[in-house]
DNA sequence: CCGCAAGGTCGAAACGTTTCGATAGGAGTA
DNA sequence: TACTCCTATCGAAACGTTTCGACCTTGCGG
């Protein structure tokens, strides 16, 4: 591989005159840098961007570090920050983040190869978070919001106390009485900020909140299923559940029509999110939309901002909207139904 | 950022002591190592990755390429990777391949900042590939083969013309009888091979495999439910399509819902990859299962050993299954009915 | 008591850049 | 002619490591 000091050699000139010929064109004479870019161009010369990052202390690359990379779900994120990174020249890389393998995290944030970080993975612990975080790695977080904030450690975040409310709206008027909801993990802010929004929806409808049963799973398709098959078998029969994740509406529909409850004739569903599958499933999925590529290009923004160092901006919160498809319907049950069957 | 020099001089050692300490700790005396180890330990010293790699002329990672990261297809690819490479102590990075973006593929294979690569990204033709690769950066491509091969651009693929084949013995034995494909875009290799082996399959039955029309789509959903509007506007019926991937062959599906033709009941419906959606559209679509994790796997392996000097491995191809859903019939459409209606 | 080997430590060079300050030459001005 | 001021170029230092060869102790055997 060439280097600037063969260049150098081939263009009869010192290093530096090729390192100024490639950044500061204007300060080395228009005959001399043809003659170097020629030269260049003729032994294939990169600069090579280790060294470069070196000397300059920095490295114009930043970090998506995700839990896992499955569903468009995170593609789409993934494209905001990209296209964002891009109108500042930033390079991004994204890594499964795994915080106890070695070749991970650890090396990326901490041996100093990114210059920045989106998070989101609620298994990165808020202390490591701030361990890591400083002004020569601000992160941004985007899956939880109060613990973690401080200068550099940047929460952006989706209105999930929000969708909660627009789910739960959303069920009342269509005129269902007998709640359920589907949690994700305990600690899992989301989850709660979900459930939060649901219950003020309910609460403002003088409903009663505090005896609709709360299930928690595991936020994947099976943990929604198991889940569901917990409260049926309690033997209440909700008209309509709320569930805090797609994945887990998904298998709770699978539960469902395993004790031969129909959706949403018998039982209305309503997840979170809108990944892909929702659209697919029958009957479809209605849910709550979460803006993952606006997410993505805020998150970078903020990333990219405190990078140059415009610190104490305003947290993000963007908005969600409902999605109304199959699985809620358009006639709802007629109030007044006895929600315990004779299991 | 504490750096050697800082611990060196704290400890009342040399920086080569230090850094001895850390990488060939038998070469320093116990209690100076744990005397430097503690003071580390109150600096917060981490070792700066780039610095490192600057030193010993690698960097310990390698770069997955990805066209786009959209589905659990590449994160079952990526685990494959990860698993792998955790055992050979890299680093693995994921980018979305976009040839032209300032920040993208260049600068991370072209600026050393990865020892190897694995790319699944049609787009990236085979002559940068090979301008690429060289002994300090072997590159496995895993959507071509012959094309690109050398000792530096190592192709590992699934079996694509076996699972044309599996694809078209099933269909047969099912007893269908008018067959039509739904490829992807002309230049695709994995496309051409998969129609290979249908065809096969049917020449093989002693059927009229050159009647079989063939339209060609975007291997995208909407590519496949418009190719597919294409071929019944003929006014042709066959009684199973093939189509060359699952996104083509759903919306293949929706097109066929949309021509009252139901499925598998009128036309059979097989497609390729086995994406997690292909389990959940109704009917759930029988198609070609290709090992996504096993195929990271055999990827990483070869990259590692090329690094490693290993040349002139044989090529890996990795057998696909068939998966049988929905979208096939169990009880076929009987022989000898009239494929062209009356449109 | 001397010489030598082994163990422990160190200084310096190297990796390939960028950039600061200096220098040389030439043009313009007085 | 002598001075100043540009412009084009250069040399050297710096970024933070790793590693090679050298050096200095010690302890031991002869």
């Amino acid at each position: 591989m060439a280097t600037v000091r063969d260049v150098a050699e081939a263009a009869k000139v010192s290093v530096s005159t090729v390192s100024l010929a490639f950044n500061q064109p204007s300060r080395v004479a228009e005959a001399t840098r043809l003659r170097i870019l020629a030269v260049a161009g003729e032994l294939q010369y990169r600069p090579h961007g280790i060294a470069r990052d070196l000397r300059i202390r920095h490295t114009n690359t930043i970090a998506v570090l995700l839990h896992n990379l499955s569903g468009p779900f995170y593609s789409e994120l993934i494209r905001g920050v990209e296209d964002e990174a891009d109108r500042s020249g930033l390079t991004t890389i994204v890594s499964r983040a795994t915080p106890n393998r070695p070749g991970g995290t650890i090396r990326l944030l901490h041996e100093g190869r990114v210059d920045g970080a989106i998070v989101l993975d609620p298994l990165i612990s808020a202390d490591s978070l701030r361990q890591y975080a400083g002004p020569r790695l601000p992160i941004v977080v985007l899956d939880r919001t109060i613990s973690v904030a401080s200068d550099y450690v940047i929460p952006v975040v989706a209105d999930h106390e929000g969708g909660g409310y627009q789910a739960g709206r959303f069920l009342i008027t269509l005129g269902y009485q007998h709640y359920a909801l589907i949690t994700g993990p305990a600690d899992s802010t989301d989850s709660q900020l979900r459930q939060k929004g649901f219950f003020r929806a309910l609460r403002e409808a003088n409903l009663q909140w505090q005896q609709v049963p709360v299930i928690s799973g595991l936020f994947t398709e099976d943990g929604g299923a198991e889940a569901t098959a917990r409260l049926l078998d309690t033997g209440y029969r909700p008209d309509a559940i709320f569930a805090a994740n797609d994945e887990m509406a998904i298998g709770a529909m699978q539960t469902l029509a395993r004790y031969g409850l129909a959706v949403p004739d018998e039982v209305a569903l309503i997840g979170f999110d809108d990944i892909r599958l929702a659209r697919y499933v029958s009957p479809p999925l209605t849910t709550i939309h979460q803006p993952m590529y606006d997410l993505g290009r805020a998150a970078m923004q903020r990333l990219s901002d405190t990078m140059q160092g415009k610190l104490g901006l305003p947290p993000v919160v963007l908005s969600t909207h409902l999605v109304i498809r199959g699985s809620t319907a358009a006639s709802p049950t007629k109030a007044g139904e006895v929600p315990y069957a004779g299991s």
